[in-house]
RNA sequence: GCACCCAUAGCUCAGCUGGAUAGAGUGUCGCCCUCCGAAGGCGAAGGUCGUAGGUUCGAAUCCUACUGGGUGCGCCA
């Protein structure tokens, strides 16, 4: 249910009926007309700019339109009260029932209250991490991690079929490097002196990958030339950091539906029967490009190449997808993998990429819309950075030193779900501060724990209501009478709880699973203001000694905002806990 | 040089496919704990929404040009 859209409906019934009545011209475009929350509450429960989207192509005045439909809408029992307001505004105010409906309906569909057919089953395909398989996560990688799976999360609630995936860069150089990295790791398991030099990556979790190729091949390999070793070493190590990786995904809840092989694509004709849908279309060609503006490379000099005429398709200029050596180029398996995306059906991609590959989305979608004829839509949203600190300090990392940041680290020292919350509560696109020390304070500006301490507090109520011989199953609550739930401030809890279906589909729709916190920060404030309103008014306590029914509704009220809260963090991949310690 | 992202209160940030007097936290100031719901609560002050134009009933939101910050720009992935 989303009163929104129902009130909505109303609304349009009652334009179509001034229109049958021929007070309306037949021929009028609504789809621009809104129903949502004014931003003033003393305005109304909801407000619809009718009657000022439609003055214009009526030619008549908007305080007219809006005064007819007043007495159409006050017709319907739902609606309490309807005024026309500023220029044109029709304010409603809705009877009490219908927000004694969304209390029922949160306590009967639990963490289904709230899903939306939004997405009408259409899939989805979410690409998201995708970190080279060359060492541990990183938190970059954290940012990109969370950010998908929220977002998944978020879509598969709005009605979408949605697919999560994971594209393993295992098919260029940089699983070379790799692969000789561990070899010196496996010739040092054997005893052997070895040097790390520039191009190797010297970090220690390749040591136990060294260690377990010697415990395979023994020391058949320690004295071959590379040729001999090369494949299968690469194989065995990319494997290796797949399951470092996998297991850095699962210590923060994310379990991916594909792992997609940068590799299967080479020498499987592939790469080249996506070139040739392209090339069918008549947007490859062999051509040389302009120098790069700004700082030249050194070693620059014209060289024919084959270019996907991207331009064509909104991007600024062409760009190859092979080297001036005839190899692919790393877009060349790029678009042959979208490609596959879309063979696949999904009717919609998202790729989730770090901030600074940037530089790739508008070729990224050139392709796709170039492979698709149009018909499947790219988002690409680009997680910004993450400045880590400590007690207020920068924390620097250093890759060189050896000292990033990774998954782990973070996971260890304050756990999946303080890190999935608080990587969710800034924008993809804007930066984000994450203070190891800041995160775990219980105050109000953490909104992880004002959100945890206000699903905890109801749980309390409900323990308390319990030991008290008050059944406060949610199957009860249900089908209490709430009629007598009338005061201004359990209402606006109500209402708030009443915008939780429409925050869904405007955050699905927007591709913004941040929304889904932020709303969570403002009903946990609203729960909070009404318990300590209980402090002075003793008629807003949730308890009520001696009246167990008023009890009971007054609680049905707030464990109405737990299951909220509880649907909210899940869908951010957050387990709400039942009491704080 | 070009492209993309960003610019909102002293600070950190929200702002819902364009809506009414632009919100929250923090900081500042004032008031409130003998006890029964203070890991705090109530209230106040604080904004030319980077600048200048444009679109329209209406712009923080859309368009254009600037200013300032970030990211990226063939043979890395």
């Amino acid at each position: 249910m989303n009163l929104f859209t129902d009130i909505r409906a109303l609304v349009l019934d009652a334009v179509a009926a001034m229109q049958a009545a021929g007070k309306l011209p037949a021929d009028l475009d609504t789809a621009a007309i809104t129903v949502e929350p004014p931003r003033d509450a003393l305005h109304g429960d909801m407000a619809t700019n009718a009657a000022m989207v439609l003055a214009k192509p009526a030619g008549q005045k908007p305080r007219d339109i809006a005064g007819a439909l007043v007495g159409r809408l006050l017709s319907d029992g739902r609606i309490a009260a309807a005024e026309v307001a500023g220029p044109g505004f029709l304010n409603l105010r809705l009877a009490d029932a219908l927000w004694h409906g969304v209390i029922r309906a949160a306590l009967t569909q639990r963490a289904d209250f709230g899903r939306s057919m939004m997405g009408q089953g259409r899939r989805v395909n979410v690409e998201f991490v995708s970190a080279n398989p060359t060492g541990p996560l990183h938190v970059g990688h954290t940012r990109g991690a969370v950010f998908g799976d929220a977002l998944a999360s978020l879509l598969a609630h709005a009605g979408f079929e949605v697919t999560r995936e994971y594209y393993i860069n295992d098919g260029g150089a940089q699983v070379d490097v790799l692969a000789r990295s561990v070899y010196l790791r496996y010739l040092e398991a054997q005893g052997h002196e070895v040097a790390f030099e520039d191009g190797t990556y010297p970090g220690d979790y390749l040591r136990p990958v060294g260690e377990a190729l010697k415990e395979k091949v023994g020391a058949a390999w320690v004295d071959q030339p590379e040729a001999v070793w090369l494949d299968e070493v690469r194989a065995f190590a990319t494997d290796a950091m797949m399951d470092l990786i996998r297991e850095d995904l699962a210590a923060l809840g994310v379990r991916m539906d594909v792992f997609f092989s940068e590799k299967s694509l080479y020498g499987t004709g592939r790469i080249e029967e996506a070139l040739k849908a392209l090339r069918d279309k008549g947007l490859i060609y062999e051509g040389m490009l302009e120098p790069p503006k700004g700082k030249l490379p050194e070693d620059w000099e014209p060289r024919q190449q084959t270019l996907f005429r991207s331009s064509a398709h909104g991007d600024d200029i062409d760009r190859p997808v092979r080297k001036s050596d005839g190899s692919w180029t790393y877009f060349a398996p790029d678009i042959a993998y979208h490609f596959d995306k879309i063979s696949r059906g999904f009717d919609a991609l998202i790729d989730v990429f770090g901030a600074d590959h940037g530089g790739y989305v508008k070729r990224m979608k050139a392709a796709v819309s170039a492979l698709s004829d149009g018909k499947v839509p790219l988002d690409i949203k680009l997680t910004q950075l993450v400045r880590l600190y400590k007690n207020g300090e920068p924390f620097k990392m250093s890759k060189r030193a050896g000292t990033f940041v990774t998954l782990r680290d973070v996971v260890d020292q304050v756990g999946p779900d303080v890190t999935r919350f608080v990587m969710l509560t800034r924008k993809n696109d804007a930066p984000l501060d994450f203070d190891f020390d800041k995160v775990l304070e219980q105050t109000r500006e953490n909104p992880v724990f004002y959100v945890q301490y206000a699903h905890a507090r109801v749980c309390s109520v409900l323990r308390k209501a319990e030991a008290a011989g008050i059944d406060v199953s949610d199957a009860t609550l249900a089908a209490v009478d709430l009629a007598d739930l009338t005061h201004e401030a359990e209402l606006g809890v109500a209402r708030k709880l009443g915008e939780w279906p429409r925050l869904i589909e405007t955050a699905a729709r927007t591709h913004e699973p941040h929304r889904v916190a932020f709303y969570l920060y403002d009903l946990a404030s609203e729960l909070h203001t009404l318990w300590n309103r209980g402090h002075d008014e003793p008629a807003l306590r949730f308890l009520q000694e001696d009246a167990p029914a008023t009890s009971q509704t007054k609680i049905a009220l707030v464990r109405a905002v737990a299951v909220v809260i509880s649907a909210g963090l899940g869908i951010l991949g957050v387990t709400p806990v039942d009491e704080m310690r």
